[in-house]
DNA sequence: TCAACATATCAACACTCGTTGAAACGTAGA
DNA sequence: TCTACGTTTCAACGAGTGTTGATATGTTGA
């Protein structure tokens, strides 16, 4: 994960349907959902919805494959990782020991199934 | 953190400058970094700095206090904090345990300095 | 092949955002 | 008080972004 990358994850993040599409797929899990479940869950239409779909992919946030007439999106939950590590790395001049874990408190989470690219 | 709070920290951080200066704070520590500093440091003018950096305090995302002269910035390591947690809040169907560790990978890293609000 | 369905693409519009330059504010030292 | 320094505010401009409606693409079953 780069800056560039980083950039494009977090400006893509800070839009409120894009944030409530990954929030969707995050809670959804490896399985992920269709397009159009999701249009529904997070109440934008198709058009739209493919738009925003279109932008998480290109921030490298989401994954699609197709299933019959269903395109099945789901997080790239590697990717999310590497966002946060990006963030928080070289804390406190690298030398986090100083301070008190205030991300280590986070949950540990979903991986991906099997194509993920590990950072 | 709800959704608006979260949509505000990363639209913040979906820019270029922004960004930089919350990496830069993240890596100064609980002591943070005089405006001026900050300025040199991530190369934008005063003007623009100051500009971004109202930006970043209202998404609430950095302190500031006065010494002297000089504004000190530091980043809010809770708030950081929290919007990680709000991304990956309810992974999984709320079932994290059937996923493996990717945010649990993390460092620990800094924690506030007392004016800290834990989520 | 055809119709029905799911999804994606495109152009146009209004709106928001980052940058710039000038000016103002607040603090410290003479 | 005055000057110098650090920082902030303001208006204006150009560029980028999200939404909308119409259209196109791809898949399935008859």
């Amino acid at each position: 994960m780069d800056e560039s990358q980083a950039l494009s994850a977090f400006s893509a993040l800070g839009q409120e349907h894009r944030l409530r599409i990954v929030r969707a797929l995050v809670t959804a899990g490896p399985n992920g959902l269709a397009a159009g479940v999701l249009g529904t869950t997070v109440g934008v239409p198709g058009n739209n919805l493919s738009f925003h779909l279109k932008e998480l992919s290109h921030a490298g946030l989401i994954r699609s494959r197709r299933e019959g007439k269903s395109v099945i999106y789901k997080a790239d939950f590697a990717a999310l990782s590497g966002l946060i590590q990006f963030l928080m790395r070289d804390c406190c001049q690298g030398h986090p020991e100083v301070c008190a874990p205030a991300v280590a408190s986070l949950a540990p989470c979903c991986p991906p199934t099997g194509d993920i690219i590990h950072v």
